[in-house]
Formats: C-alpha cells, structure tokens, sequence
DNA sequence: TAATATAATCAAACCGGTTTGATTTTTGAT
DNA sequence: ATCAAAAATCAAACCGGTTTGATTATATTA
C-alpha cells in the first residue's frame, strides 16, 4: 500500500501465512504444489520483491563486495577492475567501489564496510598491507590482492622476462639491454626480471647492459633513450610500456628506424602498446585466469563452503607485433 | 556475545534503555550531557558500529548508488566513473558497478538494485533509454547521463568545435579538413562539430573538405590518412584522438613529418593524446562539472531536500600540444 | 504553592523479511 | 480401527536498529 509490496501483502492475498509464502519462496520447507503455484502466482501479479535490508538482516549477506582501489585512471587497474567484476558477477556477487587516493580515506572506507555493508573485501591497495587490512576491516573476510597467503597466487615475472630474451635472441640480437621496473620491485628485492635477465645473459656470455628510467614514467623512458640509443645495444627490454613508448617517441624525434636500428619489448600489453608506432611487443599478464582466482580465495573467505582454488602460477605471455625484428644491421 | 556489539550490549552496559542510546548516538532528542559522554565512551569500549541492515530497514537509506555503465576498458567511462566517484563521495555515498555489456544482464542488475540495495541508479548506457530505465527501476530515482530531463546538461561540441577551428585559422591554416565522429551523432543529427565546422569554413570562405573514418578508430584514422595527405588539406579537425593518432602512425610510416605537413586536432583529450608523438592538440571535455551536475540532479531525486542544481553548459576546452603549428610552409 | 512547561528517559511498536516450535491434516503401517 | 510418521501450514520470535507515546524528574511561571 505505502508503495512497495510486502510479503505481508502476499500472505493476505492468499489468505496464508507470512512463512508459507517464504518457504514457498526459498524452498527451505515443503510447500504443496497447490500453493506453492499460487503464490508465484501472486508475487507476479502484485509485483512483490523480497526487501534487501530485510533480508540482509536474516541472511547476514548483502551480495557486496567493497573494492580498494587506488584510482581508476591507471589501465591496468580499470582492466583488473573489469575482471575482478566478471568473476564476482558468476557468483552474483556486485562490487561496491572504494576508491580512495589518500590512505585516510581508505580507513574511513574500511570503517563503513566493516559494518556489514558487504561480505567481504578486495583490497588493491599497494600501500594498505594485507595485515593492516585484515584489523582495519574487523571480522569482515578481506583479501589483498597478489599478498594473500591462502592459496597463493605466483605471478612468475622471471618466465615471461626469459620468454621475452629468448624472443630477441632468436631474432639474432646479442647486445640486449635491460631498463628494470621500479614498482616490479618487492619487500627488497629487484625487479624479477631484471634477476632473469642477469642469469640469462650470464647463461648466454653476454655482457649485461642496465639502464635505468626513473618513475617509470613514458617521459623517463624519453630521456633515457639517448644513452640508450649511443650504446651499442640492439634491442631492449623496457620495465614497462609507458617506458618503452618514451623510447619510440625519442626515436622517431630523432630520426631513428624502427624496430631496424632497435626492438624494443615493453611489459604488461597496456592499451598504449597498440598505439605506437611501431606497435609495441610485450609481455602481457592474462588478467582474467589471475582475477578469478583471487575472487576464488574471497569466496571462500566469505563462505567456507566455497572450495579453496588451487594455488596458481601465471607465465606472462609474449604478444609479439612491430617494435621486434630479426637483427640484420650488425655494426 | 556472537562477536558482534549491539545496540542492546551498549545499553545493557550502562543500564539505559535502547533508545536512549539510539538518540545519544543520533541527537534527535535531547539527553543528557553526562549520559551522551558516557554513550560516547561505551561505544568506543565496546567496538559497537551500527549494523548496515537495520539501519537501512529504517531509514531506508543504504548510501549506495548504482551504476550502470558498459565497459571499463574505455578511458572515458574510467575517467567518468571516477569522477562520479569523486562527485559521491562528498555526499558520503559509495557506488556499486554494474558493469554490462549485454543490456539483458543491464535488465537483471536493475532487478537486484530496485529491491532497495541501492538509494538511486546512475544510467550512462548509451542503449538503454531514459524513459525504460526508469521503468525496469521501478520506484527508485533514476538519472541517465546525459540525457535526463531535469536541469539539463549540454555539451556545446560546437563552440568546442568553432575554438579548435580558430586556433587552427590563428596559425595561418586556410584549407583544413575534418573527419567527423559517428558516435557524437545524436537522433538523427550529425556530429554538431561537423555543422559548427560547415558554418565556419561557409563564413571564412573556406572550401570544406569533410573525410570520414568509420567507426572511429585508430585503424580507420590510419585508412584514411592516404587520402588525407593527398588531399591540399594543411590542417585536420579528427573525431576522436584515436582516429588522430591513426593519421600519425601512417604519417610515421611515410615518414611525413608532422605537424610541419600537417595540424592534427584531435578530441577527448583521452590518454594516447600524450602518447603520441607529437603530441596531440585536442578538445578536453571538463568531465568534474558535468560529473558533480549529473550526481547533484541524481541527488535531487532521492532526496528533494537536496537542491536542484542549476542548468549547466559544458564548453570543451583546446588543449594545445605539439601536433598543431604554424602553417610555414604554402605549397 | 500549585500548575505547567521542559528535560530526560523508558518501554514498546515497527521495519520486512527468515527461522523455528507447535499444530493440524494426511498418509501409511500394523 | 489405531497409532505413528510425514506433510503442510501457522503463529510467534527474532535480526538490530529507529521512532514514538508514555512516564518520571526537574525547572519555570503564575
């Protein structure tokens, strides 16, 4: 009457009671076909639906997850965010965003999911540590993502940076440098790749060549380039595509042919590395395998009768397009 | 208890009734300095949070608004969303994503969310109608970006258009082509950039020279270029940065020199506007405005105690970058 | 000082579902 | 025909808050 339709209102119609018409609808109890018919009958006619607060109150589940993430203008989140979603929606589960550039809010944000808003947490956050969130959330189940400990998710960077070498030096290249990622870097030790690229090149007898592009930003790749390009370096190995792009854009300043004079392997398959020119081959990291897997440990966080995944480890994949060729120009 | 302070253990703690507290906490009724401190301090103690789903069952408020949107992967629904984002989060609400690229999925997340889960719907679903979305929403408040009726908010894509067209006009540049945009074309009408440049090019006396890239890509930018560089155009109004940035990789590949040949204007100012090299000059539409317009009309409409904002015109604003010079160089 | 207004608090109803113990009806077995 | 078991339904309690009408204590006014 007061707008909304209530199960109450159902209940009348039929001249039975408010549970008959509940388990008629949840199918905990045995209701006779008879009725059971007549009620869905009825929630169709009188446009009846089950009132979220209240059954949240029963049920203690929202159907929510609470999301930390730091921004939404980084592709790599936006695309993570889009598969954290895909894998949520299988559980008909919807995600509630958190986004949250100062760590303080962050805290606030935790303060209002923690009281029963959502049944668990993702936290994206590199600087809210899984531990700090874990408190921060109070009893909610939360997981960090790529620093859960259930069922741990190894992303081997060290693969996908040997797939990349081996690349080159099938294409004939023996003076491959390297530009190491800063934020690749974990708990003290160096970009992983950077590790492979030493043992690599050890392995192969060849010199190593290290540049660095501070920040990681596509104007440190910029800057950097003409060290590079003065070396005797035919082909890079760039910390990621925004470097790498840095690289092209010096380059064709310059007046210098790609991928003839260089090729160039950028990492992660951001959506700049199809822009460039010529369009960049990197390392990308099938994203959709890794957020299923991280809403997996969520789940069964959330409900202990969800089975725990498998641990994962994920070999970035080499996409290969222009910025890579056979080294024909030796000097 | 079962882990979770109530209302009831706050009172019980201090030997007051419910209410009091309940009004302690809210300050709809007076109490007592001596109590409300003493309320303070026990819900401090005690760890007590109001739990999310009584509180809704009686304010019916969740602080959730719904947000349908197609996809992540574009940078200006991200850049949007995050402003939404943004423009919420002063009025303490969280967004839930309701991400959809089938509409049929769009039908079944309206269902989830009028049951009450969220205060109010956001549509920026291009194919789904204002007029339907608020009828699958039902009762709760629904806003359609950009195309609500209330306090409505215009783009003006043609000033937009007739700044860029000036600038290029400043730099000496008196044959200047455009590749019109599918996507702004809007029932029935063309892309108003499109009538704004016919207009301009009709007032300066200036032969039109429109191009077309079909479906606004880098690869129909990159399709169309040849005819372009053909054509006696100095100078390109593109649809989108995309397609701007199709017409400079081809450029590359000639080896065109750019923007001696020729000024490339671009639109949107997406994020391969600074990838690009040169850089793209193009139209930025102030996405904060038009976000904080489109949430305060949102918020209007869950609670009328909320102004109405005011009708608002959005002008796109010329980012100048490297891909538009002087004209020097007459043929 | 009595009458009245105000302050402070309590107890109970309510929001709209789900869950559970009790009751009635039907079925099946002895 | 008798009794137990199963099926079907009901009524009431409950989830954890907010809201409201009633009650008591205190302050103000006539």
């Amino acid at each position: 009457m007061n707008g909304h339709v209530t199960i109450a209102d159902v209940a009348n119609h039929l001249g039975v009671s408010k549970s008959t018409v509940s388990h008629a609808l949840s199918g905990k109890r045995r209701i006779s076909a008879e009725v059971r018919s007549q009620v869905m009958r009825a929630v169709k006619e009188l446009g009846y639906r089950p009132n979220f607060a209240a059954r949240v109150m029963n049920t203690r589940r929202t159907g929510l997850v609470g999301v930390l993430v730091d921004s939404l203008n980084t592709p790599h989140n936006t695309a993570l965010l889009e598969e954290f979603g895909r894998a949520f929606s299988s559980h008909s589960i919807q995600m509630v965003l958190g986004t949250t550039d100062r760590i303080e809010d962050g805290r606030s944000l935790l303060a209002k999911f923690r009281s029963g808003m959502v049944d668990g947490i993702l936290n994206t956050l590199p600087e809210l540590d899984a531990d700090d969130a874990q408190e921060l959330a109070g009893g909610i189940p939360v997981v960090t993502y790529r620093r859960h400990r259930e069922s741990p998710l190894v992303i081997d960077f060290a693969a996908g940076a040997r797939t990349a070498l081996a690349h080159l030096f099938k294409l004939g290249h023996r003076h491959i440098a390297i530009i190491p990622s800063e934020s690749r870097a974990q708990n003290g030790l160096p970009d992983p790749c950077l590790t492979a690229y030493c043992e690599q090149m050890a392995l192969m007898g060849i010199p190593t060549r290290i540049f660095q592009a501070p920040g990681g930003t596509l104007q440190a790749g910029y800057e950097v380039a003409d060290q590079l390009f003065a070396s005797e370096a035919t082909a890079v190995f760039a910390g990621n595509d925004g470097v790498a792009a840095g690289l092209i854009r010096r380059a064709i300043e310059r007046g210098i042919r790609l991928p003839e004079r260089m090729s160039i392997i950028g990492h992660d398959d951001s959506p700049i590395a199809v822009v460039t020119f010529p369009a960049l081959t990197t390392l990308r990291l099938p994203l959709r395998p890794i957020a299923a897997h991280t809403v997996q440990v969520l789940m069964h966080a959330i409900d202990p009768a969800e089975p725990m995944p498998e641990p994962l480890t994920i070999i970035p994949e080499l996409i290969v397009r222009g910025s890579s060729t056979n080294f024909n120009n030796p000097q």
